[in-house]
DNA sequence: AAAAATATTTAAGTATACTTAAATTTTAAA
DNA sequence: TTTAAAATTTAAGTATACTTAAATATTTTT
C-alpha cells in the first residue's frame, strides 16, 4: 500500500480515539494538508478496497483490515521513535519527524529485528504505546493530566501528548520525560495553572502545557 | 526529489563507472525494470531539471549536480547497510533490501548521526566505499578479483561485488566475509577455478564466483 | 553497401494522488 | 422554520511515473 493511504488510515485510527462523530474527510484533509476534495476521493477509493466504510456526509470508519494496516504502521514509527531516541540521542521533535518518514519504508522483518533490540518496548518515548506485531496494543492507560493532578502526591510522567517542537525543547531542558518522577505541589484554581517539583527544580506550568503532560500516581 | 528519479540517478552513476559507452535508456531501464519508454521520458525530464545530459540516441551523462544526488543517495544506501549489519546482525542480502528503501527516506542529518556512531566508516559491509557528506570518495580501491590472485600468496578480502542471495549465503557459511583472509593455493587454468584456504577450511571456487570477490595482497 | 536485427524514440493511454471551482447537502443561526 | 453558513461531494483538470504499440534511428551481419 502507498504512503498516501498508509498516511490516511492512520489518521483516520488516532482521529477515531479521540473524536469519532468527527472523522470526516476534511478533518483528515485538515490534518493530512491535502483538500477536502482529495479526502473524499481517497475515502471512496479505500472503501472500495475493504480499508474503511464511507456513507455520504457519514464518519469515516476503518474495517478491522483498516485499523490492522494503521496499527501495523503505527507499531514501526514508534519503534522507530523509541530507537532513534536511544541509540542517536535524537530530541522527541526530531525522532517524530524522521519516523514519519521511515515508517513506510520499513518490513515487518525489520521491525522485528528493532523491536528485539530494545528488548520490545511497549511504549515510545513520548509515551505511546507500541502495538505488539499482530497488531495489539495490551496495555492500558490510566494516566491522567497534570492539570488534574492532586496537590503534595507524587507522579511518574506517563505520556507528552504534544508534536511541538518548542514544548520538547521545554521538557528536555526541565527534565520532563517520559519516566521520570515529580511531585506536584500546588494547583492554582483561578489561573488555572500547576506547581511541580522535578528533581530540585520548581517549576510552574500554564494550562497549555499540563493539558499534554500525562501522569501516573505513584503508589 | 522523487524515488524515481533518486533510483534513476543513482543507476546511471553506478553505470557509469563501469561501462560509459553502455549507459543509454534502455540499458538503464533494464537496471529498473522499467520499460525504455519511460527511461527516456525520464531522461529528457532529468535534462530539463539539470542534473543530465540527454541528446538523442547518445550516453548518458550526469551533470556535476546529478552526481551528488547519486552520491547522497549510494551514501546513505551504504550507511544503513554497515548500521543493519552491525546493529541487527543482518546478512548482506537483507542489508541491501532494506537499504534500497530506507536510502530515499533518510535525511542528512539522519545520515550523519548513523555515520557518526559507526565511527564514519569508509566501507559499506560488501567492500563498497562510502562517500562523504560532500559526496567525495576518498579512498581508493586497488583490490583484484580473485581469479586473478597469485599462488600460494596471502590476501585480505576487499569486496563482495553481488547482489545474489545464495552467493552471500555461501559467503557467510564459508567465512568470505569483508575483511578476512585468506590464501590463494592454486589457480586452474584450464578450468578457471581458485583453490583458497580460509581458516582451516580449503574450498574450490569456479569463476563466477572469483569474478565478484575483490582482494588485495597483504604485504 | 544493403539488409536484417536491435535499440531508441514518439505517440497515445493508464493509475495514483493531488488541485480548484461549482453544486449539493448538512448544520447552525436567526 | 426559514435562512445563512459551513462542510461535503462532484466535476474537471494537473503532474508524476509508468505502460504498450508504432515509428524511426542505429548497429550488426551478410
Ligand atoms: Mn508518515
Ligand atoms: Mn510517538
Ligand atoms: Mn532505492
Ligand atoms: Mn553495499
Amino acid at each position: 500500500m502507498s504512503v498516501a493511504i498508509e498516511n490516511f488510515v492512520k489518521a483516520i485510527y488516532n482521529n477515531e480515539n479521540q473524536d469519532i462523530t468527527n472523522t470526516k474527510p476534511g478533518n483528515i484533509a485538515s490534518k493530512l494538508g491535502i483538500s477536502n476534495a482529495a479526502a473524499t476521493d481517497m475515502a471512496k477509493k479505500l472503501d472500495a478496497k475493504g480499508l474503511l466504510n464511507y456513507e455520504k456526509y457519514k464518519a469515516l470508519r476503518l474495517t478491522e483490515d483498516g485499523e490492522k494496516m494503521a496499527l501495523n504502521v503505527i507499531r514501526k514509527h514508534r519503534l522507530w521513535e523509541a530507537f532513534l531516541h536511544k541509540t542517536f540521542d535524537m530530541s522527541l521533535h526530531e525522532i517524530h519527524r524522521e519516523a514519519e518518514l521511515l515508517e513506510h519504508e520499513t518490513s515487518d522483518f525489520l521491525a522485528e529485528k528493532i523491536s528485539e533490540y530494545l528488548g520490545n518496548p511497549k511504549f515510545d518515548p513520548h509515551g505511546d504505546p507500541i502495538p505488539n506485531a499482530k497488531g495489539e496494543i495490551t496495555t492500558e492507560d490510566t494516566s491522567i493530566p497534570l492539570s488534574q493532578a492532586k496537590e503534595n502526591t507524587e507522579y511518574v510522567i506517563s505520556r507528552l501528548m504534544s508534536t511541538d517542537k518548542e514544548f520538547f525543547e521545554f521538557c528536555a531542558l526541565n527534565g520532563i520525560k517520559y519516566g521520570n518522577t515529580l511531585t506536584v505541589k500546588k494547583q492554582f484554581q483561578s489561573s488555572k495553572m500547576t506547581q511541580i517539583k522535578i528533581y530540585t527544580n520548581t517549576i510552574v506550568l500554564n494550562e497549555d502545557f499540563t493539558q499534554i503532560i500525562y501522569v501516573n500516581e505513584i503508589n
